[in-house]
DNA sequence: GAATGTTATATAACACGTTATATATTTGCA
DNA sequence: TGCAAATATATAACGTGTTATATAACATTC
Protein backbone atom coordinates (compact mmCIF):
# COMPACT_ATOMS: atom_id res chain seq x y z
CA UNK A 1 0.00 0.00 0.00
CA UNK A 2 1.49 3.50 -1.15
CA UNK A 3 1.00 6.09 1.16
CA UNK A 4 -1.28 9.17 1.04
CA UNK A 5 1.01 12.58 0.22
CA UNK A 6 -1.50 14.56 0.08
CA UNK A 7 -2.24 13.69 3.67
CA UNK A 8 0.82 13.73 5.00
CA UNK A 9 1.95 16.67 3.44
CA UNK A 10 -0.08 18.39 5.50
CA UNK A 11 -0.61 21.90 5.65
CA UNK A 12 1.39 21.62 2.03
CA UNK A 13 -1.46 20.36 0.08
CA UNK A 14 -4.60 21.80 2.39
CA UNK A 15 -6.21 22.76 -0.91
CA UNK A 16 -5.94 19.40 -2.67
CA UNK A 17 -7.15 17.88 0.60
CA UNK A 18 -10.53 20.57 0.81
CA UNK A 19 -11.20 20.18 -2.52
CA UNK A 20 -10.79 16.23 -2.52
CA UNK A 21 -12.94 15.85 0.66
CA UNK A 22 -15.33 18.01 -0.44
CA UNK A 23 -15.90 15.73 -3.49
CA UNK A 24 -16.43 12.23 -1.86
CA UNK A 25 -18.80 14.60 0.99
CA UNK A 26 -20.41 15.80 -1.86
CA UNK A 27 -20.71 12.26 -4.16
CA UNK A 28 -21.82 10.57 -0.92
CA UNK A 29 -24.75 13.56 -0.46
CA UNK A 30 -25.98 12.62 -4.26
CA UNK A 31 -26.26 9.15 -2.97
CA UNK A 32 -28.88 10.01 -0.49
CA UNK A 33 -30.25 12.48 -2.94
CA UNK A 34 -30.54 9.43 -5.75
CA UNK A 35 -32.09 7.21 -2.84
CA UNK A 36 -34.67 9.92 -2.10
CA UNK A 37 -35.92 9.28 -5.49
CA UNK A 38 -35.24 13.10 -6.01
CA UNK A 39 -33.96 13.82 -9.62
CA UNK A 40 -31.59 16.78 -9.06
CA UNK A 41 -27.78 17.08 -8.37
CA UNK A 42 -26.57 17.77 -4.92
CA UNK A 43 -24.71 21.00 -6.36
CA UNK A 44 -28.00 22.52 -7.62
CA UNK A 45 -29.64 22.27 -4.15
CA UNK A 46 -27.42 25.26 -2.74
CA UNK A 47 -29.29 27.71 -5.43
CA UNK A 48 -32.77 26.37 -4.63
CA UNK A 49 -32.20 27.25 -1.38
CA UNK A 50 -30.91 30.29 -1.61
CA UNK A 51 -33.79 31.75 -3.63
CA UNK A 52 -36.09 29.96 -1.32
CA UNK A 53 -34.55 32.16 1.64
CA UNK A 54 -34.05 35.43 0.53
CA UNK A 55 -36.70 35.15 -2.69
CA UNK A 56 -36.22 35.76 -5.93
CA UNK A 57 -32.52 36.36 -6.61
CA UNK A 58 -30.35 37.93 -9.63
CA UNK A 59 -27.68 35.87 -11.13
CA UNK A 60 -25.03 38.07 -9.31
CA UNK A 61 -26.61 37.87 -5.79
CA UNK A 62 -27.15 34.02 -6.43
CA UNK A 63 -23.28 34.20 -7.39
CA UNK A 64 -22.68 35.73 -3.90
CA UNK A 65 -25.22 33.50 -1.92
CA UNK A 66 -23.40 30.04 -3.13
CA UNK A 67 -20.12 31.51 -3.48
CA UNK A 68 -19.25 30.57 -7.49
CA UNK A 69 -18.61 33.28 -10.22
CA UNK A 70 -21.21 34.52 -12.43
CA UNK A 71 -20.66 31.99 -15.49
CA UNK A 72 -20.70 28.96 -13.51
CA UNK A 73 -24.30 30.47 -11.91
CA UNK A 74 -25.49 31.09 -15.56
CA UNK A 75 -25.03 27.32 -16.48
CA UNK A 76 -26.80 26.36 -13.68
CA UNK A 77 -29.57 28.41 -13.18
CA UNK A 78 -30.04 27.33 -16.87
CA UNK A 79 -30.20 23.26 -16.19
CA UNK A 80 -32.46 24.32 -13.37
CA UNK A 81 -34.99 26.58 -15.92
CA UNK A 82 -34.66 23.19 -18.31
CA UNK A 83 -35.60 20.85 -15.11
CA UNK A 84 -39.00 23.19 -14.51
CA UNK A 85 -37.48 23.96 -10.65
CA UNK A 86 -36.90 28.31 -11.29
CA UNK A 87 -38.03 30.39 -13.29
CA UNK A 88 -36.53 33.73 -14.85
CA UNK A 89 -37.35 37.10 -15.92
CA UNK A 90 -35.92 40.99 -16.78
CA UNK A 91 -35.84 42.76 -13.34
CA UNK A 92 -38.94 45.76 -14.41
CA UNK A 93 -36.76 48.57 -13.57
CA UNK A 94 -33.37 47.05 -15.08
CA UNK A 95 -33.46 44.68 -18.35
CA UNK A 96 -30.21 43.72 -17.69
CA UNK A 97 -30.83 42.10 -14.41
CA UNK A 98 -32.75 38.63 -14.73
CA UNK A 99 -34.54 37.74 -11.50
CA UNK A 100 -34.56 33.68 -10.69
CA UNK A 101 -37.59 32.46 -8.68
CA UNK A 102 -38.73 29.32 -7.81
CA UNK A 103 -41.31 27.30 -9.43
CA UNK A 104 -44.40 25.85 -8.17
CA UNK A 105 -42.50 22.69 -9.04
CA UNK A 106 -39.45 23.98 -7.42
CA UNK A 107 -40.95 25.30 -4.11
CA UNK A 108 -42.74 21.85 -3.76
CA UNK A 109 -38.99 20.00 -4.46
CA UNK A 110 -38.02 22.78 -1.55
CA UNK A 111 -40.91 21.97 0.76
CA UNK A 112 -40.27 18.58 0.43
CA UNK A 113 -36.39 18.47 0.76
CA UNK A 114 -36.70 20.82 3.72
CA UNK A 115 -39.04 17.96 5.59
CA UNK A 116 -36.86 14.91 4.80
CA UNK A 117 -33.45 14.90 2.70
CA UNK A 118 -31.67 17.61 4.31
CA UNK A 119 -32.23 17.01 7.50
CA UNK A 120 -31.13 13.27 7.38
CA UNK A 121 -28.12 14.75 5.10
CA UNK A 122 -27.44 17.26 7.83
CA UNK A 123 -27.72 14.53 10.44
CA UNK A 124 -25.23 11.96 8.47
CA UNK A 125 -22.71 14.98 7.97
CA UNK A 126 -23.10 15.90 12.12
CA UNK A 127 -22.39 12.24 12.54
CA UNK A 128 -19.34 12.25 10.41
CA UNK A 129 -17.66 15.34 12.05
CA UNK A 130 -20.01 17.02 14.46
CA UNK A 131 -18.63 15.98 17.53
CA UNK A 132 -15.01 16.62 16.02
CA UNK A 133 -12.44 18.98 17.61
CA UNK A 134 -9.16 19.89 17.58
CA UNK A 135 -6.75 21.36 14.70
CA UNK A 136 -8.13 20.59 11.14
CA UNK A 137 -5.33 18.23 9.92
CA UNK A 138 -6.76 15.71 12.89
CA UNK A 139 -10.23 16.74 12.06
CA UNK A 140 -9.88 16.22 8.36
CA UNK A 141 -8.36 12.42 9.18
CA UNK A 142 -11.04 12.05 11.25
CA UNK A 143 -13.62 12.74 8.22
CA UNK A 144 -11.41 10.66 5.64
CA UNK A 145 -11.10 7.39 8.00
CA UNK A 146 -14.88 7.81 9.28
CA UNK A 147 -16.16 7.98 5.58
CA UNK A 148 -14.14 5.28 4.15
CA UNK A 149 -15.21 3.06 7.33
CA UNK A 150 -19.20 3.70 7.29
CA UNK A 151 -20.02 5.90 3.86
CA UNK A 152 -22.39 8.74 4.62
CA UNK A 153 -25.49 6.82 2.81
CA UNK A 154 -25.14 4.36 5.44
CA UNK A 155 -25.32 6.61 8.16
CA UNK A 156 -28.77 8.59 6.75
CA UNK A 157 -32.05 6.87 6.30
CA UNK A 158 -34.67 8.71 3.94
CA UNK A 159 -37.50 7.94 3.55
CA UNK A 160 -38.25 7.33 0.30
CA UNK A 161 -39.38 5.35 -3.02
CA UNK A 162 -36.60 3.27 -2.18
CA UNK A 163 -37.07 3.17 1.52
CA UNK A 164 -37.44 -0.62 1.61
CA UNK A 165 -34.59 -1.54 -0.51
CA UNK A 166 -32.25 0.14 1.96
CA UNK A 167 -33.92 0.38 5.12
CA UNK A 168 -31.79 -2.28 7.81
CA UNK B 1 -25.34 42.03 0.26
CA UNK B 2 -26.65 38.91 0.52
CA UNK B 3 -26.05 36.07 2.74
CA UNK B 4 -23.67 33.04 2.07
CA UNK B 5 -26.30 30.05 2.10
CA UNK B 6 -23.53 28.02 1.86
CA UNK B 7 -21.76 29.03 5.11
CA UNK B 8 -25.58 29.06 6.89
CA UNK B 9 -26.54 25.88 6.13
CA UNK B 10 -24.08 24.57 7.98
CA UNK B 11 -23.52 20.39 7.85
CA UNK B 12 -25.71 19.99 4.52
CA UNK B 13 -23.28 22.23 2.51
CA UNK B 14 -20.37 20.86 3.73
CA UNK B 15 -18.72 19.30 0.61
CA UNK B 16 -20.01 22.08 -1.30
CA UNK B 17 -18.00 24.22 1.13
CA UNK B 18 -15.10 22.35 1.19
CA UNK B 19 -14.63 21.94 -2.15
CA UNK B 20 -15.40 26.14 -2.23
CA UNK B 21 -12.40 26.34 0.11
CA UNK B 22 -9.96 23.75 -1.44
CA UNK B 23 -10.51 25.70 -4.74
CA UNK B 24 -9.55 28.91 -3.09
CA UNK B 25 -6.35 28.13 -1.03
CA UNK B 26 -5.35 26.10 -4.72
CA UNK B 27 -5.84 28.85 -6.44
CA UNK B 28 -3.73 31.45 -3.91
CA UNK B 29 -0.97 28.58 -3.54
CA UNK B 30 -0.58 28.82 -7.50
CA UNK B 31 0.02 32.48 -7.11
CA UNK B 32 2.88 31.75 -4.90
CA UNK B 33 4.24 29.27 -7.33
CA UNK B 34 4.12 31.78 -10.03
CA UNK B 35 5.84 34.12 -7.86
CA UNK B 36 8.84 31.81 -7.53
CA UNK B 37 8.84 31.64 -11.36
CA UNK B 38 8.06 27.90 -11.18
CA UNK B 39 6.07 27.13 -14.74
CA UNK B 40 4.12 24.04 -12.71
CA UNK B 41 0.76 23.82 -11.53
CA UNK B 42 -0.17 23.46 -8.28
CA UNK B 43 -1.99 20.44 -8.56
CA UNK B 44 0.78 18.30 -10.65
CA UNK B 45 3.00 19.34 -7.33
CA UNK B 46 1.73 15.99 -5.22
CA UNK B 47 2.47 13.71 -8.11
CA UNK B 48 6.28 14.85 -7.67
CA UNK B 49 6.59 15.08 -4.18
CA UNK B 50 4.50 11.52 -3.95
CA UNK B 51 7.35 10.17 -6.62
CA UNK B 52 10.39 11.39 -4.63
CA UNK B 53 9.08 10.20 -1.19
CA UNK B 54 8.68 6.30 -2.59
CA UNK B 55 10.56 6.32 -5.80
CA UNK B 56 9.15 5.36 -9.25
CA UNK B 57 5.79 4.36 -8.96
CA UNK B 58 3.07 3.21 -11.60
CA UNK B 59 -0.09 4.97 -12.37
CA UNK B 60 -2.31 2.30 -10.02
CA UNK B 61 -0.21 3.73 -7.10
CA UNK B 62 -0.17 7.41 -7.98
CA UNK B 63 -3.55 6.89 -8.12
CA UNK B 64 -3.89 5.84 -4.42
CA UNK B 65 -1.16 8.07 -3.02
CA UNK B 66 -2.30 11.26 -4.75
CA UNK B 67 -5.97 10.34 -4.04
CA UNK B 68 -7.76 10.58 -7.50
CA UNK B 69 -8.74 8.57 -10.33
CA UNK B 70 -6.82 6.46 -12.45
CA UNK B 71 -7.88 8.83 -15.41
CA UNK B 72 -7.18 11.82 -13.75
CA UNK B 73 -3.26 10.09 -13.19
CA UNK B 74 -2.94 9.47 -16.88
CA UNK B 75 -3.94 13.33 -17.64
CA UNK B 76 -1.40 14.81 -15.26
CA UNK B 77 1.19 12.44 -15.85
CA UNK B 78 0.84 12.91 -19.62
CA UNK B 79 1.17 16.49 -18.89
CA UNK B 80 4.18 16.69 -16.74
CA UNK B 81 5.83 14.12 -19.62
CA UNK B 82 5.34 16.80 -21.83
CA UNK B 83 7.10 19.78 -19.66
CA UNK B 84 9.92 16.60 -19.30
CA UNK B 85 9.59 16.41 -15.08
CA UNK B 86 9.35 12.87 -15.23
CA UNK B 87 10.17 9.67 -17.14
CA UNK B 88 7.52 6.49 -18.06
CA UNK B 89 8.69 2.80 -18.97
CA UNK B 90 7.09 0.20 -18.83
CA UNK B 91 7.76 -2.43 -16.45
CA UNK B 92 9.95 -4.95 -16.71
CA UNK B 93 8.33 -7.86 -15.49
CA UNK B 94 4.75 -6.77 -16.23
CA UNK B 95 4.03 -4.41 -19.20
CA UNK B 96 0.74 -3.78 -18.73
CA UNK B 97 2.41 -1.20 -15.75
CA UNK B 98 4.16 2.02 -16.71
CA UNK B 99 6.36 3.08 -14.08
CA UNK B 100 6.78 7.10 -13.48
CA UNK B 101 9.92 8.44 -12.31
CA UNK B 102 11.18 11.73 -11.94
CA UNK B 103 13.65 13.17 -14.45
CA UNK B 104 16.59 14.91 -13.78
CA UNK B 105 15.10 18.12 -14.45
CA UNK B 106 11.56 17.02 -11.91
CA UNK B 107 14.19 15.86 -9.52
CA UNK B 108 15.99 19.32 -9.80
CA UNK B 109 12.27 21.46 -9.66
CA UNK B 110 11.75 19.15 -6.36
CA UNK B 111 14.73 19.47 -4.63
CA UNK B 112 14.43 23.12 -5.18
CA UNK B 113 11.00 23.53 -4.41
CA UNK B 114 11.85 21.79 -1.09
CA UNK B 115 14.22 24.53 -0.44
CA UNK B 116 12.06 27.14 -0.83
CA UNK B 117 8.37 27.34 -2.18
CA UNK B 118 7.36 24.53 -0.28
CA UNK B 119 7.58 25.99 3.24
CA UNK B 120 6.75 28.83 2.08
CA UNK B 121 3.64 27.03 1.41
CA UNK B 122 3.54 25.34 4.36
CA UNK B 123 4.49 28.67 6.48
CA UNK B 124 1.38 30.47 4.75
CA UNK B 125 -1.21 27.88 5.21
CA UNK B 126 0.15 27.09 8.84
CA UNK B 127 -0.14 30.82 9.44
CA UNK B 128 -3.61 30.53 8.35
CA UNK B 129 -5.28 27.62 10.03
CA UNK B 130 -2.42 26.47 12.34
CA UNK B 131 -3.60 27.80 15.61
CA UNK B 132 -7.28 27.13 14.84
CA UNK B 133 -8.90 24.78 17.08
CA UNK B 134 -12.62 23.63 17.76
CA UNK B 135 -15.24 22.69 15.64
CA UNK B 136 -14.76 22.00 12.05
CA UNK B 137 -17.78 25.02 10.83
CA UNK B 138 -16.03 27.38 12.86
CA UNK B 139 -12.81 26.49 11.81
CA UNK B 140 -13.75 26.56 8.05
CA UNK B 141 -15.72 30.38 8.95
CA UNK B 142 -11.96 31.31 10.18
CA UNK B 143 -10.44 30.14 7.39
CA UNK B 144 -12.33 31.87 4.67
CA UNK B 145 -12.30 35.56 6.92
CA UNK B 146 -8.93 34.85 7.23
CA UNK B 147 -8.32 34.44 3.54
CA UNK B 148 -10.42 37.64 2.59
CA UNK B 149 -8.70 39.51 4.87
CA UNK B 150 -5.10 38.42 3.95
CA UNK B 151 -4.84 36.00 0.72
CA UNK B 152 -2.08 33.53 1.26
CA UNK B 153 0.37 35.17 -1.10
CA UNK B 154 0.39 37.88 1.57
CA UNK B 155 1.44 35.64 4.37
CA UNK B 156 4.42 33.57 2.84
CA UNK B 157 8.04 35.39 1.42
CA UNK B 158 9.83 33.50 -1.92
CA UNK B 159 12.95 34.13 -2.36
CA UNK B 160 12.76 33.89 -6.50
CA UNK B 161 13.17 35.72 -9.94
CA UNK B 162 10.74 38.23 -8.91
CA UNK B 163 11.62 38.68 -5.10
CA UNK B 164 12.02 42.04 -5.39
CA UNK B 165 8.95 42.79 -7.13
CA UNK B 166 6.93 41.33 -4.11
CA UNK B 167 9.06 41.59 -0.94
CA UNK B 168 7.62 44.05 1.56
C1' DG C 1 -2.00 -24.44 -24.83
C1' DA C 2 -6.25 -22.05 -26.22
C1' DA C 3 -10.22 -19.92 -24.19
C1' DT C 4 -11.65 -17.08 -20.54
C1' DG C 5 -11.27 -13.99 -16.87
C1' DT C 6 -8.68 -10.36 -14.48
C1' DT C 7 -5.78 -6.42 -14.14
C1' DA C 8 -3.50 -2.00 -15.70
C1' DT C 9 -3.73 1.76 -18.47
C1' DA C 10 -5.81 4.69 -22.10
C1' DT C 11 -9.55 7.03 -24.07
C1' DA C 12 -14.15 9.17 -24.42
C1' DA C 13 -17.80 11.71 -22.62
C1' DC C 14 -19.36 14.43 -19.11
C1' DA C 15 -19.64 17.70 -14.67
C1' DC C 16 -18.65 21.85 -12.96
C1' DG C 17 -15.49 25.10 -11.58
C1' DT C 18 -12.46 28.90 -13.54
C1' DT C 19 -10.78 33.23 -16.56
C1' DA C 20 -11.37 36.08 -20.53
C1' DT C 21 -14.29 38.28 -23.51
C1' DA C 22 -18.67 39.69 -25.99
C1' DT C 23 -23.19 41.82 -25.77
C1' DA C 24 -26.89 44.51 -24.00
C1' DT C 25 -28.52 47.86 -20.94
C1' DT C 26 -28.01 51.69 -17.90
C1' DT C 27 -25.58 55.69 -16.06
C1' DG C 28 -23.28 59.96 -16.18
C1' DC C 29 -21.40 63.87 -18.04
C1' DA C 30 -19.91 67.32 -21.85
C1' DT D 1 -29.05 64.89 -26.39
C1' DG D 2 -25.52 61.89 -27.40
C1' DC D 3 -21.51 59.34 -26.43
C1' DA D 4 -18.25 57.07 -23.18
C1' DA D 5 -17.94 54.40 -19.09
C1' DA D 6 -19.87 51.13 -16.04
C1' DT D 7 -22.66 47.15 -15.00
C1' DA D 8 -25.16 42.58 -15.66
C1' DT D 9 -25.35 38.57 -18.05
C1' DA D 10 -24.00 35.29 -21.73
C1' DT D 11 -20.68 32.76 -24.17
C1' DA D 12 -16.21 30.61 -25.22
C1' DA D 13 -12.24 28.17 -24.00
C1' DC D 14 -9.96 25.75 -20.67
C1' DG D 15 -8.61 22.84 -16.22
C1' DT D 16 -9.26 18.98 -13.72
C1' DG D 17 -12.12 15.97 -11.45
C1' DT D 18 -15.50 11.98 -12.43
C1' DT D 19 -17.73 7.44 -14.64
C1' DA D 20 -17.94 4.20 -18.36
C1' DT D 21 -15.67 1.67 -21.62
C1' DA D 22 -11.88 -0.02 -24.80
C1' DT D 23 -7.46 -2.24 -25.25
C1' DA D 24 -3.45 -4.77 -24.05
C1' DA D 25 -1.02 -7.85 -21.07
C1' DC D 26 -1.06 -11.33 -17.67
C1' DA D 27 -3.26 -15.36 -15.08
C1' DT D 28 -6.07 -19.38 -14.83
C1' DT D 29 -8.36 -23.35 -16.04
C1' DC D 30 -9.87 -27.12 -18.68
Amino acid sequence: MVEDVVRTLGFLCLGSRLRRIGERLQADTQQVIDEAGVGIQAGQYPFLAAIDRAGPLTIGELAQAVGITQPGVTRTIGQLLELGFVDMQSAPDDQRRRLVSLSDKGQELVDHSKATIWPCVAAAVADLCGDLDGPILEQLAAIEDGLAALPLIRRSTVAGPHALSTAQ
